[in-house]
DNA sequence: TCTTGACCCTATAGTAGCTAGAGGGTTTTT
DNA sequence: AAAAACCCTCTAGCTACTATAGGGTCAAGA
């Protein structure tokens, strides 16, 4: 299978392809005579794998990690236990962050008073000085 | 006032002052003779709009866009306030994208069934194919 | 006067996870 | 045989900084 063919199967681009060998997460393929990438079908299951742990937002040496464990089974899976919890802690903060942003976005936007040029502008009044 | 005091007053790093000067966020100072930056008042106030529109994680670009309504008092207001508008709904796709990244990673972490090893962690099992 | 430490300068490279482009070779189709 | 479609490597770009190297300047103390 030709880097191309994995590339539509899988519906992940081919330079991405290129750059998950570079970092070590996609084994290096054997080559045709040309030079041509020659993939298997462990190499499109362990892209899958990696497309879907990039789908959750886990970070590519999260990736290579969990890719380790997988190969060496004598580690214990509490690890990974550990490394999805860790996760889903970064993934609540980051929602109480946003929550935090949205509703001082909202306030900000209370601000502006409709007026027709900047110099009256509330937002912008508003946004002058940290203390608010 | 030199780059340092700038700095402490404002919580702002050094480099980050530096850089957003190169990114013609704040305007170039006079220099002393030895070519150290001089700053007045006006800047001190730029840069504490600058930061509170980062800690609102809008973009330097638009900074820049804020900036310059700030500057040109003739333009609309109401240009201003579409930016926030914008950037209100972008921060309500990231909550919810995130909400269900989380939903998913609960339903992840309850499929380690607390085996010892990889080979058994229903985790890695899950992560496999994209399709579950 | 000399030296030490704290400050300042520029320029470059690194971070994450790709994406886009240049410049060239190969394979497949027409 | 030519053209389209594919493949290769290498390099640079994106965001918003952060870190480093290698040097100059300034104020205070010995």
């Amino acid at each position: 299978m030709k880097i191309g063919e994995l590339a539509k199967k899988t519906g992940v681009d081919v330079p991405t392809i290129r750059y998950y060998e570079q970092e070590r997460l996609l084994a290096p393929p054997p080559r045709s005579s040309a030079g041509y990438r020659q993939y298997e079908a462990t190499h499109l299951e362990t892209l899958q794998f990696i497309r879907h742990c990039r789908s959750l937002d886990i970070s590519l040496s999260e990736i290579r990690m969990l890719l380790n464990y997988r190969e060496n089974p004598e580690l214990a899976c509490d690890a990974v236990n550990q490394l999805i919890a860790l996760h889903i802690d970064q993934v609540r903060d980051r929602i109480t962050q946003l929550q935090q942003l949205e509703e001082q976005l909202l306030a900000l936007q209370g601000r502006c008073g409709e007026q027709r040029y900047a110099k009256d502008c509330g937002i912008l009044e508003s946004l002058k000085c940290s203390v608010g």
